[in-house]
DNA sequence: ATAAGAAATGTAAGCGCTTGCACTATCCTG
DNA sequence: CAGGATAGTGCAAGCGCTTACATTTCTTAT
């Protein structure tokens, strides 16, 4: 491996001036950095990431911590977070945290105590308290992608509004036997957002003047098959159908759409279905959703992270929490009540 | 942060012991040990990443490159990684590649030269010749899985055997007029995949005595909705209709599901359909596919990166290609052909 | 009992960078 | 045109570890 001696001596200036020069801290001649630039190109020098990040303290690398790897949503944000910050130059080290109790501690206790990374973003977690704590001793700037907590700097979507807004949709169109698909409790011990959805969902319900029935909720587990076994469900019931349906997930919306499918309701003649989340899938099935841009909400944690570091010396920080961007997208899944 | 000084200070040894003590490189008395280690806990402390890979030349960190992060392959793979890694203490940076060339370019010239990472794994990569050199010049283990490059040590499944064991399954149903739904060409190109899985095709039905027709082969882009339109183009054929789909994965083969059952076909009774993959939805369409357990193929790429690292000192590396597993899973989507 | 090897520990020299400080040359400002 | 600010560069001291080598102590075989 080359290192900053050779690139030193065959652009004929210090160490110190090639690390300035390349790094772009300090004040170097046009000249002097063309040359220093040149010499590292032609000698395929690279700064090793080591001993940078023990001289300065800076990593160029930005921890995130993902609750799940495989599902579309995180991702969907990881993929967002990825390309901002390679943008940037910098690394992503991957913390991806398991049910396991032993193996989630270490990650909090010893993998990202290794000064490894200059900040970190934790993407739809509910954190326990001590681990909260946990991050906030790292003294490092942490963004919060969702599942807001006070005690740290959080990017959310206003779920509460995001299911008035769906549910809104449905009442504009005239529906009043409206179900609702969330959550399991065990789902919502530790995770918010179910709760926050269907908060909004009776909300809007009342404000419409409609009684909430508890007939018309049923809790599934966010996937196609808790969808299409939750609609199932609530259609089966003899008497009181729903005309329509409103999932806590698009992956659900999309179980409920196969469900009605089945049961022989036409969608959305028989039946309006709408859902949360902008999935890729949702485009195919017609899925009328309440888009919250999961691309989107990566790369703004890349930017806040970022700017975070950036301020780190300078201001203090703010944790005024960022609020994300929604949108009613209207497919075909959702039209008028027939009166 | 509390550094190796601290700790040899409260353990009353040098810094030195502590090292060997925490790292069980060299010779420790148990004594020792149990002391240095009940410091290391008191005082919090964890080693420096930066620190002590620049002393030692060991990251404790593996790169991992991949084409897409949102798509479930690739996402279930790296899940795979990620947790055989974190079990052995080694953190995961994500190299995630894109379309762009430039940016394409600045990941093997720049983001991999850091010498941040022991070893690479590429997913399912098909990496140009250049990229292939820059891998190599490296001079680190790298373990690709899929897509087999001679250059490279690679665990690979064998597409063209996979492919065949779909066709013999619908074969041996009675089934003769069988389509495919493989790659558009463009695809192909740089990712011989869907080319394996072809030429398996094709050779289990000339050793059938059945002749390949062209119009039985229709190209998609290895999602829900290019397996949709595919399959519809398929069925929708007058005359010559298949009565069995072999799909190239598993998400054009549930498009191809939903066609059918669109199209009033119902399956397996009228048709039969077969993917590859073992996605996740898979068992809620009921679908019969060969499962090649991407999460188990993380975990052998990891524990294959693991053991060439350990035996980088000693053996010589050796680039026998690894062959992974994989099965057929019989389920409601396919059936005897009615005679 | 004793030589020879192994075990246990310490000393100190780096690993490859960054950056505070020192110095000189150049630029303003009044 | 003096005097302070700023630009451009080099020197050298670390950053927090690991490990070769040296030293001492303990085994074990003869």
């Amino acid at each position: 491996m080359v290192s900053i001696d050779e690139v030193a001596r065959h652009a004929g200036v210090s160490t110190a001036t090639v690390s300035r020069a390349l790094s772009g801290r300090g004040h170097v001649s046009d000249s002097t950095k063309a040359r220093v630039e040149a010499a590292a190109k032609t000698l395929g020098y690279v700064v090793s990431a080591s001993a940078s990040s023990l001289a300065s303290g800076r990593t160029r690398n930005i921890g995130v911590l993902v609750p799940f790897l495989d599902r579309w949503f995180f991702s969907t944000v990881l993929s967002g977070i990825a390309s901002a910050l390679m943008r940037r130059g910098y690394d992503i080290t991957l913390y991806s945290l398991t049910a396991n109790r032993d193996e989630r501690l270490a990650m909090f206790e010893t993998f990202l105590r290794r000064q490894r990374v200059d900040g970190v973003i934790a993407i739809s977690l509910e954190l326990g308290p001590e681990e909260t704590e946990r991050l906030r001793e790292l003294d490092l700037p942490v963004i919060a992608i969702g599942g807001p907590n006070p005690r740290l700097t959080t990017l959310t979507v206003d779920d509460v509004a995001v299911a008035r807004l769906a549910t809104e949709h449905l009442l504009a169109l005239g529906h009043r036997a409206i179900a609702h698909i969330g959550a399991s409790p065990e789902f919502d011990i530790d995770f918010h957002i179910p709760t926050h959805r269907r908060q909004g969902f009776e909300q809007a319900l009342a404000d419409a003047g409609i009684d909430v029935k508890p007939s018309l909720y049923e809790p599934a587990d966010f996937t196609i098959e808790g969808g299409f076994r939750a609609a199932k469900q609530l259609l089966g019931k003899p008497g009181g159908r729903p005309t329509a349906i409103f999932a806590a997930s698009d992956e659900m919306a999309i179980g409920a759409l196969l469900a009605a499918r089945e049961l022989g309701y036409r969608v959305p003649e028989d039946l309006s279905v709408v859902g949360i989340d902008g999935h890729e899938l949702g485009e195919f099935f017609r899925l009328t959703t309440v888009d919250q841009f999961p691309l989107g909400q990566g790369e703004r944690a890349a930017d806040a992270i970022l700017a975070a570091l950036e301020a780190k010396d300078a201001a203090p920080p703010q944790h005024q929490p960022g609020e994300l961007p929604y949108e009613l997208i209207v497919r075909g899944s959702t039209a008028r009540l027939p009166s």
